[in-house]
DNA sequence: CTAGAAGTTCAAGCTGACTTTAGGTCAAGC
DNA sequence: GCTTGACCTAAAGTCAGCTTGAACTTCTAG
Protein backbone atom coordinates (compact mmCIF):
# COMPACT_ATOMS: atom_id res chain seq x y z
CA UNK A 1 0.00 0.00 0.00
CA UNK A 2 1.62 3.33 -0.85
CA UNK A 3 1.01 6.58 1.53
CA UNK A 4 -2.09 8.14 -0.48
CA UNK A 5 -3.98 4.91 0.23
CA UNK A 6 -2.85 4.48 3.45
CA UNK A 7 -3.86 8.49 4.28
CA UNK A 8 -7.48 7.19 2.51
CA UNK A 9 -7.60 4.40 4.68
CA UNK A 10 -7.27 6.00 7.90
CA UNK A 11 -8.49 9.56 7.08
CA UNK A 12 -5.34 11.44 7.42
CA UNK A 13 -3.03 13.72 5.01
CA UNK A 14 -0.45 11.87 4.25
CA UNK A 15 2.35 14.99 4.91
CA UNK A 16 0.48 13.59 8.99
CA UNK A 17 1.74 10.05 8.14
CA UNK A 18 5.19 11.22 7.08
CA UNK A 19 5.12 13.77 10.28
CA UNK A 20 3.82 10.70 12.31
CA UNK A 21 7.03 9.12 10.86
CA UNK A 22 9.33 11.80 11.29
CA UNK A 23 8.54 12.06 14.96
CA UNK A 24 8.70 8.16 15.32
CA UNK A 25 5.48 7.35 15.96
CA UNK A 26 5.43 5.06 12.86
CA UNK A 27 8.33 3.07 11.77
CA UNK A 28 9.47 3.74 8.59
CA UNK A 29 8.31 1.37 6.28
CA UNK A 30 9.70 -1.03 3.01
CA UNK A 31 10.16 1.07 0.35
CA UNK A 32 9.51 0.25 -3.40
CA UNK A 33 12.25 2.31 -5.52
CA UNK A 34 12.14 5.47 -3.10
CA UNK A 35 8.44 5.30 -2.68
CA UNK A 36 6.80 4.01 1.30
CA UNK A 37 5.37 0.49 1.11
CA UNK A 38 2.68 -0.48 3.80
CA UNK A 39 1.63 -3.32 4.59
CA UNK A 40 -1.79 -3.73 5.97
CA UNK A 41 -1.61 -3.47 9.61
CA UNK A 42 0.00 -0.10 8.93
CA UNK A 43 -4.01 0.68 8.74
CA UNK A 44 -4.17 -0.53 12.39
CA UNK A 45 -0.98 1.12 13.90
CA UNK A 46 -2.25 4.72 12.38
CA UNK A 47 -6.18 4.29 13.52
CA UNK A 48 -4.57 3.12 17.29
CA UNK A 49 -2.47 6.64 16.86
CA UNK A 50 -5.63 8.42 15.80
CA UNK A 51 -7.67 6.69 18.70
CA UNK A 52 -5.29 7.71 21.33
CA UNK A 53 -4.90 11.01 19.75
CA UNK A 54 -8.36 11.90 19.91
CA UNK A 55 -8.46 10.37 24.00
CA UNK A 56 -6.21 13.49 24.36
CA UNK A 57 -2.91 11.99 24.56
CA UNK A 58 -0.20 14.11 23.05
CA UNK A 59 1.98 13.05 20.07
CA UNK A 60 4.52 12.50 22.93
CA UNK A 61 2.51 10.61 25.18
CA UNK A 62 1.87 8.16 22.29
CA UNK A 63 4.98 7.82 21.52
CA UNK A 64 6.26 6.52 24.58
CA UNK A 65 3.56 4.38 25.00
CA UNK A 66 3.75 2.62 21.81
CA UNK A 67 7.59 2.58 21.42
CA UNK A 68 8.14 -0.99 21.28
CA UNK A 69 4.90 -1.60 21.60
CA UNK A 70 2.92 -4.01 19.77
CA UNK A 71 -0.25 -3.30 18.76
CA UNK A 72 -1.27 -7.02 19.86
CA UNK A 73 0.74 -6.75 23.26
CA UNK A 74 -1.28 -6.67 26.19
CA UNK A 75 -2.71 -3.44 27.49
CA UNK A 76 -0.04 -2.78 29.77
CA UNK A 77 0.65 -1.11 33.33
CA UNK A 78 2.50 1.85 31.98
CA UNK A 79 -1.12 2.73 29.58
CA UNK A 80 -2.57 2.02 32.91
CA UNK A 81 -0.77 4.76 34.76
CA UNK A 82 -1.31 7.05 31.72
CA UNK A 83 -5.07 6.43 31.72
CA UNK A 84 -5.30 7.22 35.62
CA UNK A 85 -3.44 10.69 34.70
CA UNK A 86 -5.28 11.64 32.06
CA UNK A 87 -9.00 10.85 33.93
CA UNK A 88 -7.41 13.08 36.61
CA UNK A 89 -7.19 15.52 33.97
CA UNK A 90 -10.79 14.84 32.22
CA UNK A 91 -12.60 15.02 35.02
CA UNK A 92 -10.94 18.80 35.61
CA UNK A 93 -12.16 19.47 32.30
CA UNK A 94 -15.73 18.27 32.80
CA UNK A 95 -15.89 20.15 35.97
CA UNK A 96 -14.47 23.31 34.71
CA UNK A 97 -17.15 23.18 32.08
CA UNK A 98 -19.89 22.26 33.56
CA UNK A 99 -19.45 25.78 35.73
CA UNK A 100 -18.87 27.28 32.41
CA UNK A 101 -21.82 26.21 30.83
CA UNK A 102 -23.83 27.45 34.06
CA UNK A 103 -21.98 30.62 33.44
CA UNK A 104 -22.83 30.70 30.29
CA UNK A 105 -26.58 29.96 30.59
CA UNK A 106 -26.55 32.98 33.15
CA UNK A 107 -25.21 35.42 31.06
CA UNK A 108 -27.91 34.74 28.51
CA UNK A 109 -30.47 34.74 31.10
CA UNK A 110 -29.40 37.61 33.09
CA UNK A 111 -31.01 41.36 33.73
CA UNK A 112 -27.93 42.56 34.92
CA UNK A 113 -27.28 46.45 34.13
CA UNK A 114 -23.89 45.40 33.54
CA UNK A 115 -21.05 42.63 32.84
CA UNK A 116 -19.40 44.30 35.62
CA UNK A 117 -22.56 43.46 38.04
CA UNK A 118 -23.42 40.43 36.40
CA UNK A 119 -19.78 38.77 37.29
CA UNK A 120 -20.10 40.32 40.81
CA UNK A 121 -23.40 38.86 41.21
CA UNK A 122 -22.13 35.13 40.35
CA UNK A 123 -19.29 36.01 42.60
CA UNK A 124 -17.02 35.02 39.43
CA UNK A 125 -14.01 36.20 41.22
CA UNK A 126 -14.44 33.16 43.76
CA UNK A 127 -15.66 30.95 40.42
CA UNK A 128 -12.35 32.45 38.52
CA UNK A 129 -10.09 31.69 41.57
CA UNK A 130 -11.36 28.60 41.93
CA UNK A 131 -10.87 27.45 38.38
CA UNK A 132 -7.28 29.03 38.13
CA UNK A 133 -6.17 27.03 41.30
CA UNK A 134 -6.96 24.04 39.43
CA UNK A 135 -4.14 25.23 37.67
CA UNK A 136 -5.83 23.86 34.43
CA UNK A 137 -3.85 25.00 31.24
CA UNK A 138 -6.46 26.70 29.56
CA UNK A 139 -8.03 25.33 26.49
CA UNK A 140 -6.68 21.69 27.47
CA UNK A 141 -8.22 18.42 27.85
CA UNK B 1 -0.70 53.14 39.27
CA UNK B 2 2.09 51.17 37.51
CA UNK B 3 2.23 48.37 35.34
CA UNK B 4 3.98 45.74 37.52
CA UNK B 5 1.21 46.80 40.31
CA UNK B 6 -1.55 45.87 37.49
CA UNK B 7 0.19 43.35 36.91
CA UNK B 8 0.23 41.83 40.82
CA UNK B 9 -3.16 43.12 41.51
CA UNK B 10 -4.90 40.77 38.13
CA UNK B 11 -2.16 37.88 38.68
CA UNK B 12 -1.21 38.71 35.27
CA UNK B 13 3.06 39.07 33.89
CA UNK B 14 3.40 42.61 32.82
CA UNK B 15 4.62 41.16 29.23
CA UNK B 16 0.60 39.95 28.81
CA UNK B 17 -0.82 43.37 29.97
CA UNK B 18 1.29 45.10 27.71
CA UNK B 19 0.28 42.20 25.09
CA UNK B 20 -3.03 43.04 25.70
CA UNK B 21 -2.75 46.64 24.91
CA UNK B 22 -0.85 45.49 21.80
CA UNK B 23 -4.23 43.64 20.48
CA UNK B 24 -6.06 46.21 21.20
CA UNK B 25 -7.61 44.35 24.08
CA UNK B 26 -6.85 47.41 26.74
CA UNK B 27 -6.66 51.08 25.74
CA UNK B 28 -3.61 52.64 26.00
CA UNK B 29 -3.42 54.27 29.42
CA UNK B 30 -1.94 57.93 29.55
CA UNK B 31 1.79 58.06 30.55
CA UNK B 32 4.15 59.97 32.93
CA UNK B 33 7.79 60.02 31.47
CA UNK B 34 7.46 57.01 28.70
CA UNK B 35 5.31 54.84 31.58
CA UNK B 36 2.16 53.60 31.74
CA UNK B 37 -0.09 54.80 34.57
CA UNK B 38 -3.39 52.95 35.07
CA UNK B 39 -6.53 53.96 36.57
CA UNK B 40 -8.03 51.53 39.38
CA UNK B 41 -10.80 50.38 36.99
CA UNK B 42 -8.18 48.94 34.94
CA UNK B 43 -7.96 46.45 37.52
CA UNK B 44 -11.69 45.35 36.99
CA UNK B 45 -11.18 45.75 33.00
CA UNK B 46 -8.19 43.32 33.11
CA UNK B 47 -10.29 41.20 34.85
CA UNK B 48 -13.02 40.91 32.99
CA UNK B 49 -10.46 40.08 30.49
CA UNK B 50 -9.15 37.23 32.16
CA UNK B 51 -12.09 36.02 33.19
CA UNK B 52 -13.82 35.76 29.69
CA UNK B 53 -10.76 34.42 28.47
CA UNK B 54 -11.05 31.57 31.19
CA UNK B 55 -14.57 30.83 30.21
CA UNK B 56 -13.01 30.08 26.50
CA UNK B 57 -13.46 33.16 24.71
CA UNK B 58 -10.31 33.79 22.74
CA UNK B 59 -8.87 36.98 22.68
CA UNK B 60 -10.16 37.62 19.04
CA UNK B 61 -13.96 37.06 20.62
CA UNK B 62 -12.99 39.10 23.59
CA UNK B 63 -12.05 41.95 21.61
CA UNK B 64 -14.92 42.40 19.19
CA UNK B 65 -17.33 41.89 22.31
CA UNK B 66 -15.21 44.91 24.12
CA UNK B 67 -14.61 46.84 21.26
CA UNK B 68 -16.25 49.92 22.54
CA UNK B 69 -17.91 48.48 25.58
CA UNK B 70 -17.53 50.35 28.66
CA UNK B 71 -17.36 47.48 31.75
CA UNK B 72 -20.54 48.92 32.93
CA UNK B 73 -22.57 48.64 29.61
CA UNK B 74 -25.17 46.30 29.77
CA UNK B 75 -25.13 42.45 28.86
CA UNK B 76 -25.72 43.60 25.28
CA UNK B 77 -26.99 40.91 22.85
CA UNK B 78 -23.69 40.19 21.20
CA UNK B 79 -21.85 38.92 24.13
CA UNK B 80 -25.71 36.52 24.20
CA UNK B 81 -24.73 35.63 20.79
CA UNK B 82 -21.21 34.27 21.45
CA UNK B 83 -22.81 33.05 24.90
CA UNK B 84 -24.78 30.78 22.72
CA UNK B 85 -22.40 29.59 20.81
CA UNK B 86 -20.06 28.83 23.61
CA UNK B 87 -22.46 26.66 25.86
CA UNK B 88 -23.02 24.46 22.05
CA UNK B 89 -19.18 24.07 22.15
CA UNK B 90 -18.98 23.43 26.01
CA UNK B 91 -21.85 21.08 25.44
CA UNK B 92 -19.77 18.99 23.15
CA UNK B 93 -16.50 19.05 25.65
CA UNK B 94 -18.64 17.97 28.06
CA UNK B 95 -20.19 14.87 26.03
CA UNK B 96 -16.91 13.72 24.45
CA UNK B 97 -15.20 13.94 27.78
CA UNK B 98 -17.88 12.13 29.51
CA UNK B 99 -16.72 9.75 26.90
CA UNK B 100 -13.75 9.92 26.92
CA UNK B 101 -13.58 9.34 30.75
CA UNK B 102 -15.50 5.69 30.94
CA UNK B 103 -12.87 4.61 27.25
CA UNK B 104 -9.98 5.23 30.00
CA UNK B 105 -11.82 3.61 33.06
CA UNK B 106 -12.63 0.67 30.96
CA UNK B 107 -8.98 0.98 29.90
CA UNK B 108 -7.74 0.75 33.14
CA UNK B 109 -10.26 -1.75 34.52
CA UNK B 110 -9.56 -4.12 31.70
CA UNK B 111 -8.08 -7.61 30.76
CA UNK B 112 -8.27 -7.02 27.26
CA UNK B 113 -5.71 -9.28 25.92
CA UNK B 114 -4.34 -6.80 24.07
CA UNK B 115 -4.91 -3.42 23.08
CA UNK B 116 -6.41 -3.73 19.37
CA UNK B 117 -8.67 -6.05 21.01
CA UNK B 118 -9.77 -3.61 24.08
CA UNK B 119 -10.40 -1.15 21.26
CA UNK B 120 -12.51 -3.23 18.88
CA UNK B 121 -14.42 -4.28 22.05
CA UNK B 122 -15.48 -1.43 23.15
CA UNK B 123 -16.28 -0.82 19.65
CA UNK B 124 -14.20 2.29 19.72
CA UNK B 125 -14.10 2.88 15.97
CA UNK B 126 -17.45 3.47 16.14
CA UNK B 127 -17.18 5.95 19.09
CA UNK B 128 -14.03 7.50 16.88
CA UNK B 129 -16.76 8.38 14.31
CA UNK B 130 -18.59 10.40 16.48
CA UNK B 131 -16.22 12.10 17.86
CA UNK B 132 -15.35 13.08 14.61
CA UNK B 133 -17.85 13.39 12.87
CA UNK B 134 -18.77 16.16 15.78
CA UNK B 135 -15.81 17.90 13.88
CA UNK B 136 -14.78 18.68 17.45
CA UNK B 137 -11.16 20.30 17.28
CA UNK B 138 -8.40 18.43 18.96
CA UNK B 139 -7.98 19.00 22.67
CA UNK B 140 -10.09 22.98 22.00
CA UNK B 141 -12.59 23.88 24.97
C1' DC C 1 5.83 8.42 -25.29
C1' DT C 2 4.02 11.66 -22.60
C1' DA C 3 1.09 14.20 -19.39
C1' DG C 4 -0.06 14.61 -15.03
C1' DA C 5 -1.03 12.48 -10.63
C1' DA C 6 1.29 10.97 -6.82
C1' DG C 7 5.49 10.26 -4.57
C1' DT C 8 10.07 12.28 -2.42
C1' DT C 9 12.98 15.75 0.77
C1' DC C 10 13.90 19.71 3.48
C1' DA C 11 12.71 23.82 5.34
C1' DA C 12 9.59 27.14 6.54
C1' DG C 13 4.92 28.67 7.90
C1' DC C 14 0.64 28.57 10.68
C1' DT C 15 -2.35 29.32 15.05
C1' DG C 16 -2.89 31.50 19.86
C1' DA C 17 -1.36 33.54 23.70
C1' DC C 18 2.03 34.84 25.41
C1' DT C 19 7.32 34.99 27.02
C1' DT C 20 11.97 36.04 26.26
C1' DT C 21 15.81 38.69 24.73
C1' DA C 22 18.45 42.67 23.68
C1' DG C 23 19.38 47.05 24.39
C1' DG C 24 18.12 50.96 26.37
C1' DT C 25 15.58 54.68 29.94
C1' DC C 26 13.77 55.96 34.38
C1' DA C 27 12.99 56.17 39.41
C1' DA C 28 13.94 55.43 44.14
C1' DG C 29 16.88 54.48 48.04
C1' DC C 30 21.38 55.02 50.28
C1' DG D 1 26.17 60.17 42.68
C1' DC D 2 25.44 55.48 42.16
C1' DT D 3 23.27 51.22 42.13
C1' DT D 4 19.46 48.48 41.53
C1' DG D 5 15.21 47.31 40.03
C1' DA D 6 11.23 48.50 37.33
C1' DC D 7 10.04 50.13 33.06
C1' DC D 8 10.34 50.86 27.73
C1' DT D 9 10.33 48.92 22.56
C1' DA D 10 10.75 45.69 18.85
C1' DA D 11 11.51 41.46 17.37
C1' DA D 12 12.12 36.77 17.96
C1' DG D 13 11.11 32.44 20.40
C1' DT D 14 7.83 28.89 22.36
C1' DC D 15 4.49 24.98 22.23
C1' DA D 16 1.81 21.17 19.24
C1' DG D 17 0.61 19.23 15.36
C1' DC D 18 0.60 19.50 11.47
C1' DT D 19 0.48 22.01 6.45
C1' DT D 20 2.62 24.28 2.64
C1' DG D 21 6.11 25.31 -0.77
C1' DA D 22 9.83 24.46 -3.79
C1' DA D 23 12.12 21.51 -6.53
C1' DC D 24 12.54 17.10 -7.90
C1' DT D 25 11.46 11.88 -9.19
C1' DT D 26 8.40 8.02 -10.11
C1' DC D 27 4.21 5.71 -11.47
C1' DT D 28 0.17 5.12 -14.39
C1' DA D 29 -3.25 5.84 -18.03
C1' DG D 30 -4.01 6.80 -22.69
Amino acid sequence: MKIGELAGRTGLNASAIRYYEQVGLLAAPHRASGQRRYADDAVHRVRLICFASEMGFTLGEIKIFLGGLRDDAPVGPRWKKLAERKIVEVKRTIERSVRLKSLLEHLLRCHCASLAICVERLSLSENLKRIRSGKVVKGKI
